[in-house]
DNA sequence: ATGTCACTTCGTCATTCAACGAATTATTGC
DNA sequence: GCAATAATTCGTTGAATGACGAAGTGACAT
């Protein structure tokens, strides 16, 4: 009970989900995940934590930068069996598809050209975005200072 | 991906599964969960709605009984393999197992037998708990919604 | 019609939780 | 050693959630 419990509410949050799916085609660093999600660090960390501790994701660390993978072979049914049940129902996800389009741009990219994510001279978040949307080619305005992202 | 959120919140928690499971072998009145959760009366009402926006139950009711099913034929895929994936992992559930033995008492009664969570002269969940030690051997066999007994 | 019963809905309270910035840890490079 | 970088942990805040009692709704009995 206790485990399908942690699952469950491992699975209950949309940035989670959406990090499980944008593990599908392999591992990814946590900066390249906090990239796709477009929140703060600590925020990313916690929800790759939370996907650990129900036992979805591995983590391994290299140099100074940590990636999470899917876990492979030797996970739970309970678990593969959830992943099965996202996959299955994600399949045509737009959420899905935009962030798989995004991570075409950022897996291709090494670690040490994402920098901008924990820029001291100025917000984290605002250095994403800034970051993201050079990345991205439109030298947009740039919103400030509140985050609103609630599911 | 809106689906699979509503479900995977409605399956985060333990009251919801325990539900869940409970309908495994067939409907049950709102009356019998609240019985064998032992939860206030509106506390289960939600709960069961809960389930049913998840596409998971059915409601019908019966006299002035509410009935709740899980979804049959026709239900969607995301929805049948949750529920198959709840059913594999929860198979040797001790929780479970305990409802199960609790169902086998509250599930040959009468609905009108199970008097008492409303009682106004005492909180619901207390008088709950008296009307399932006092209904010990109660004989009878699931009878439609005819009141056979007063008290 | 009046009352009772079986929920359901509403409003409230306490807890949980996602989001963040700040501080901390760990690793690399000078 | 020291600074910079990547990630985590800590502490706070505001929103979501679970619990309940009270009030409301609809069905049935009298």
């Amino acid at each position: 009970m206790k485990t399908i419990l942690t699952l469950a509410r491992a699975l209950s949050d949309e940035s989670r989900i959406r990090a499980v799916m944008m593990l599908r085609d392999g591992e990814l660093c946590v900066c390249q995940i906090i990239e796709a999600l477009k929140l703060a660090p600590a925020t990313v960390s916690k929800h790759m934590s939370i996907l650990h501790e129900a036992g979805l994701v591995e983590r391994h660390k290299r140099g100074k930068w940590a990636y999470y993978q899917l876990v492979r072979r030797g996970a739970p049914p309970a678990v593969r069996q959830a992943l099965r049940w996202l996959f299955g129902t994600l399949e045509a996800d737009t959420q899905v598809a935009r962030d798989q389009k995004t991570l075409c741009c950022v897996r291709g990219t090494d670690p040490s050209d994402l920098t901008g994510c924990y820029s001291t001279t100025s917000r984290s978040w605002s250095t994403t975005a800034a970051a993201s949307r050079k990345r991205s080619k439109s030298g947009g305005k740039q919103q400030r200072n509140i985050s609103k992202r609630r599911k």
